[in-house]
DNA sequence: ATGCTTTCTTAACCCAAGTCAATGAAAAAT
DNA sequence: ATTTTTCATTGACTTGGGTTAAGAAAGCAT
């Protein structure tokens, strides 16, 4: 049993046999078309998602102008705020590929935390992972310029430059595309 | 009793007058002077903070500049990364003006949730909040224009425009005081 | 393959923020 | 009270990102 959820489970707690096959019995998975829209801005998020293959990115719309904030790949929880508020999403979230996404339902989870109730101990720890990133990400883009968040970017994540297409990869630094093209052209030199 | 710090607590818990006791009794209060330096870049935080009276800012020394992420007013906690990791800080805490703060150690809080354990439940409560506010503030700062990013600070926190330099404010706002001068000055007419 | 759409690049021009330097105002120190 | 330091503003000039528009390149569908 490789599969890529049983991996990241296993950063918080070791699971026995027997667990992982209640897991896989209740997991819900489904495959989504490139573009398809897991949330929109004004709904409430039902769910709850994790990447088995694929990629899917947020995004505000500001003005009728793309803002993007994350990207997601395989292996990565997703869980909209909205999902945890239950109030109305203030982004989107949208697969840039064909994904392959397992979703979370508060019965599914309800049900989980019912036969393993040691689950209970994980939510915690990724709340605080999640917030270590977060404040990363927040401390890294006050800290550089545009053009330091691109070389930032190329160091820590070179397999996104080459997934993603440059004007979300602009938007996500903060920028248009065509300074993108031309902050990629004076690096060249 | 009116300690700020109940008022905060009852955010998350109803204590009552025999706890509130309790954490009277075990709580560490220290005054400190302005430009005391709570935690310094590349220590190790062993306290965790609550602001009774005073402000304090967070920022990166990047370069020999002044980066700001936050400012803490009164009945704001302030849980270093570092506090949680364990690990050396990548920034500055410091006080803006004299300060009366409550001071958090492992052993206290060991202590505190040994008298009165439900008070463990608020840590991921809290976890949440924090989240949740950090990822508002990320997401602000992605989708303004520096000149959006004041009026927004003016509108949701004008109080610190009243007690903070403004050369810290135009850090907070990732530009350099004499753009902020500027801005100020566009915004009258 | 062929055309159609999406994405990327380039150029010319504009504007807001950065830089450097000087001055003035306010706060702190003595 | 006066000196010193810190903070805020202004001006002249530079720089880098935004805007607009055009064309090239890469994907996609038929």
């Amino acid at each position: 049993m490789d599969d890529p959820i049983f991996e990241f489970l296993s950063k918080y707690i070791d699971l026995t046999e027997e667990e992982k096959a209640i897991v896989s019995d209740i997991k819900f998975v489904r495959s989504l078309k490139k573009g398809t829209v897991l949330l929109a801005q004004g709904d409430t998020a039902q769910e709850c998602f994790f990447i088995l293959k694929g990629c899917v990115y947020s995004y505000y719309l500001v003005e009728g102008e793309v803002k993007v904030t994350e990207f997601f790949e395989e292996k990565q929880p997703i869980t909209p705020v909205s999902y945890t508020t239950k109030r109305p999403s203030e982004y989107y979230l949208e697969c840039l590929e064909d994904c392959i996404i397992s979703m979370g339902s508060p019965e599914r989870t309800a049900e989980l935390m019912q036969k393993i109730p040691r689950l209970a101990l994980m939510g915690p720890m990724m709340l605080e992972d999640e917030l270590a990133s977060q404040r990363i990400k927040y401390d890294t883009f006050i800290k550089l310029s545009p053009e330091q968040r691109y070389l930032h970017l190329q160091e820590n994540s070179p397999q996104l430059l080459e997934r993603i297409p440059q004007y979300l990869i602009a938007s996500y630094l903060g920028i248009k595309p065509e300074s993108l093209s031309r902050i990629r052209k004076r690096l060249v030199k």
